[in-house]
DNA sequence: AATGAATGAGTGTTCATTCAT
DNA sequence: TATGAATGAACACTCATTCAT
């Protein structure tokens, strides 16, 4: 009752949810969205499946969660990148390295990379859950304004912004499913190849852009 | 003593199995596999789930020859482009612009990328499934041989050919993963884009370059 | 149309008939009457299911003509030994020897008895099955005559003759189901072995019958 | 941790297992192993398919268990009645007045060794079940102990014993059977008529074993 | 007479969810 | 807060039966 024992109980009551929400993380993302089931992610978090229900009042709300929370962190780490005054060049390098670095050192961001997609492509959603898929389409605006800037900068490569930003975010989509895939095999590229699909390459001839930008977005 | 014969019994037979694959391609790709559910495949190929079992023993034999054909499919065009007396950059630039192609006219090849994705993800398959998974590393092979090869030839990029092709292939998945997520939505990238992961780009300085310059746009 | 074609469809009628209760007998008796299946029954008669079911309505008029056949077959056994003019212990003798002689031979004795021993266990049967199944009890009628005759010549042992039957009777139905279960290792009692159920041994000293009477039916 | 004591839930569990295993003998007997249906097990024990499958893992550890039981319960009272030091004679007496007892009483041991036979009858089981199965052959072995001895005594006929055991067990078996048949109609028989299969009847002429007719007509 | 494709109700089994404790 | 027994609606799969040929 005192305020004390209240911010106690508090705090014993989010870091059950993270356990939950972390073991929920592991389970979906091995076996898919549906296939997950509620009784192995209680025996993962080690609980019982009684209390998961006390702390999440469906799959289907663990599941929003799960998504909610991953876009709350990447907007988060992205809005203070967007924040520091470095060139668009250097935010993307950033980025991509950021990126490849926690891809190396765990299986978080695979995971989670992994189950958005799996959310996104399932049929049977409730519409609240395909709303929540959509968000993760929130870093490609972020990613668009920084291929922008850096067109005019003139140290990203050209085309469409559009279709960039979709190959790269398609690129690193792939990389993290792979991660999941192969397990300890995996090894993560180089930063500077998944830089290379925006960024114009440091010994590339750049200079006489004006005479490129008309004939370079159409190829075909 | 069979009232119909042999041959129509086979083309009818036939036709209902491709009715039915078909089918089960798209369910499978949207739901993944454990997701999947058959009285869907059925319903969706407009048959009953007992007809379904008359042509394949088991869900897991269905996806199977799903996968097995697409494999064989996947190859022989492989093949096919690696017989032809093109240069690395040639054959790279058919292969993108190909798949791209189909990507942009129809979802099958979206859905057999996506398929073979979710198969490689997910940790309850039988022994068998998990080698028809791991026969999608098969492309990796091909694209490998002529990244070197075109490293050789100077028109490649340079780095570690097993991460570019990593990269490449990555790219490929999550573009396959969005066009089935954005449906009519999606706009498949300009080939040259994808190809750019992997081909050094046309202003580049890569000096001997002088007599190359104009046929670098053209792909086909 | 002629009286000779319409012979032989007869005859080809009652071949075809009687090899599909042949294999309607083997599977039934293997797997039990329920878990039998029809497809099954017509692979081991090598015919389609749909050709079985021109010559029996349903599995179930399978199952009926099955046993009203062995029924009968039975029947007419009894009925001859009957109308001889031997002693009620040679009846006996005659009828457990030619039981155990088919028992040794083949395994189609032993097939009917523990079908007959299915149907009458299964608790799911429709009326006319059970009312077949009951048909069984027919036997018993004949042994219960010869048991009775048996006792007034004095080559029977005493006993209630109903329960004597029984006992003998269920003593065949034991080594039938023995027979199947063991297979090649079954190795039939010596006739006489059965014989002794029911039968005063010949070494017996059976004459002072009066003093027995009284004390047999206790003896535990 | 546990709001119910653990007493309470053993208990509970206990109590709800056996529940489920005497609808399962009741069914099994009747139907077969693979004609009974868990869904109609569920329903004569009161409760939910799904609630079922709580407590036994399949159908085939359902039945596992049951035979399991069975047959511990079996070896135990046999081996009980093997360390008495009474004579062979006796025990024999006393194995089958306790078994027309029980089989009066009740059904379950009737059902037991109708489940038995079914099992063994059933061409398709698992080898676990089929070894199983074969425990039921265990009986086997103490009453050929039992007649061996007997035979020495002197107080049991002659003839091969194995022989004489399994007569003695198919009349048993036999008997079970019917009385499940036969349900309210069944009367089973004098323990003393059992018993003739094997033993030598009192008024029997068995001192002077020389004048003995030939000693028995084959049986090596 | 003969086939086997086609159906739909049924089976064993799983699992999200609820509830008494 | 915490448990796990209990439910019921799914699911994969089977099979007796029908039907067009």
């Amino acid at each position: 009752m005192s305020p004390r024992s209240k911010e106690q109980f508090h705090q014993m009551k989010e870091a059950a949810r993270t356990k939950i929400l972390d073991a929920a993380l592991t389970v979906f993302s091995h076996n898919g969205l549906a296939a997950a089931s509620i009784s192995e992610i209680a025996k993962e978090a080690g609980i019982s499946t009684g209390l998961l229900y006390h702390y999440f009042s469906s799959k289907e709300m663990l599941f929003q969660e799960l998504v909610g929370s991953a876009v709350s962190v990447a907007e988060a780490a992205l809005q203070e990148c967007m924040e520091t005054n470095a060139t668009a060049r250097e935010r993307l390098q950033f980025i991509s390295k950021s990126l490849l670095d926690i891809l190396c050192r765990g299986n978080k961001t695979a995971r989670f990379f992994t189950l958005m997609l799996q959310a996104g492509l399932a049929g049977n959603l409730s519409d609240t859950m395909k709303n929540q898929a959509k968000a993760s389409a929130l870093p490609f605006r972020y990613l668009l304004a920084i291929v922008r800037e850096g067109q005019q900068e003139g140290t990203f490569k050209s085309g469409e912004p559009a279709q960039l930003v979709m190959l790269y975010w398609a690129a690193l989509q792939g990389l993290c499913a792979f991660k999941l895939i192969m397990k300890e095999t995996f090894e993560a590229p180089a930063p500077y190849l998944l830089d290379r699909i925006l960024l114009i390459d440091e010994g590339e001839c750049h200079y006489p852009k004006e005479s490129r930008d008309s004939n370079e977005h159409r190829d075909g």
